[in-house]
DNA sequence: TTTGATGTAATGCGGTGCTTGACAAGGTAA
DNA sequence: TTACCTTGTCAAGCACCGCATTACATCAAA
């Protein structure tokens, strides 16, 4: 117990979810007001909400530092997205996976 | 002891530098034939290690795949990389930094 | 109904990862 | 020395993506 495992196959959450689900709702501010204390456009908020785009380090700092939670949680969630999307890819696709050695 | 804290302030490695330093010599295989295993071109494994660019998500899977390690190990120098390089921005130009909640 | 918040689309800009092709410089073996 | 192999590097081109701005449509609350 304790460490949470998962499902290798499922979807790792994206960041923008955490933020519209949990952290928005909570903290009662507009996506605009919170762009502007981020210090980015309202567009660039909704798009990260809707997973329409990625969590990239400079955005993690940014969130970081608004709504607290270190830059490497929100960016690791990012993380875990991109590696899971490139197995996934492997996975349908061989024949661009690396080949191991011997 | 353990978890191995380090100076903020310090430029985290590059992974590049750990595959030519440590990797590389240890296998005793050329660029070349580290880039055909991997399925990349030479010049992308040659910029890697002169960290002239980043370790992706996709060459993260590419190399734990062909020299071990997870690729969340791997993407993980890069994340503190690029988490430090933005933070140094925020400090060197405060009027580009988000703004705090209150 | 009017206003504010949100979703969404279009356009443009800049950065970057990756490719192929080419050439120069160095080391090593024949 | 000569010939080859490895590596560094530059150039051109392609594709993708993060972000800004502007604009318009929708929807809910005052």
């Amino acid at each position: 117990m304790g460490v949470s495992k998962r499902n290798p196959d499922r979807r790792p959450t994206h960041p923008g979810a955490v933020i519209r689900e949990d952290i928005l709702p909570e903290l009662g501010i507009t996506q605009a007001e919170f762009a502007s204390h981020l210090g980015v456009s309202r567009l660039t908020v909704s798009d990260l909400l809707h997973e329409k785009r990625s969590m990239t380090a400079e955005m993690a700092v940014r969130v970081s530092t608004v709504v607290g939670g270190s830059p490497e949680s929100w960016l690791r969630m990012q993380e875990a997205l991109d590696i899971w999307a490139v197995e996934m890819k492997f996975k349908e696709q061989p024949e661009l996976a690396p080949t191991a050695l011997v």
